[in-house]
DNA sequence: AGCTCACTTGCAACAGGGTTGCAGAATATT
DNA sequence: AATATTCTGCAACCCTGTTGCAAGTGAGCT
């Protein structure tokens, strides 16, 4: 519980008991989350409105980052320390067709790629889908 | 015009002003296209609705893929013959954070990822974000 | 050209995602 | 405990995307 606020705290934010559970719930189940799964689970405590601006700040604090996906965006924890000025993510996601969730692989980096003259390339997304091994 | 003709036959649909017309902004604009810059360029021609179901066409279809993006599903035309049963992209989407366009580079290929035990990876999509040449 | 059937379109209506303004509530600080 | 600041809930709104149904259109046939 104290994580919690400590965490809130490092990023300069009021801790309050949605963004606490909001926290919790990223922590809790580890694979990406959309808006609607938050509103699923945090729902009846609190307004949609909330959730999103939550969400939101989150994003802009560096708590969380977002997961491409082809059918709606989620959200998953920064693994590393993130901060306002500096998201750095080249880890992989893996979206599971048969199940549907879509897990952060953070040991895994994503090559290198040559691009052509006169691009600057300043944030990668590899998004795989496929089938995890759980429902293999 | 008879390309297009020609295009839409190769995919077993019927040649209707609306796909025509839907099928050649992609091949002026060269750059990935949302339902919203679709409507934008024929909304008044064309309901919405008839817009979005020619883009689910032309999907199914395999005359367009879709390009992941962090603010909504853009679309793009594919390069080689791609057809119901199959679609096979492994390129890399580039978007650029000035002028917000998201293009195709055809001709790179998607690095090989060894994935751990138990993934059985069906599908690749790398989004790099940076600046692009134009704005460079 | 005209007929027919299957496919396509437009309209209305809806569900969901996401945002903004504002008043009231909760938090951190003194 | 009082204050300034920040957060929350509510209402309202816009955009995205989908579905059902009736009317319209395309393609093949005679």
């Amino acid at each position: 519980m104290d994580q919690l606020r400590e965490t809130l705290k490092g990023h300069q934010l009021r801790t309050t008991t949605c963004r606490e559970d909001v926290l919790s719930t990223f922590i809790n189940k580890k694979n990406a989350l959309s808006h609607g799964d938050l509103e699923g689970a945090l729902g009846e405590n609190y307004d949609r409105v909330t959730i999103y601006r939550t969400l939101k700040t989150f994003l802009e604090k560096g708590i969380i980052h977002k997961v491409l996906d082809d059918e709606g965006l989620r959200y998953a924890l920064c693994s590393h320390n993130c901060s306002e000025e500096k998201h750095h993510h080249d880890h992989i996601h893996f979206k599971c067709s048969a199940c549907g969730e879509t897990n952060c692989l953070e040991n895994l980096h994503i090559p290198a790629v040559q691009l052509p003259e006169g691009y600057h390339p300043e944030n990668f997304n590899l998004l795989i889908q496929g089938v995890c091994p759980k429902c293999n």
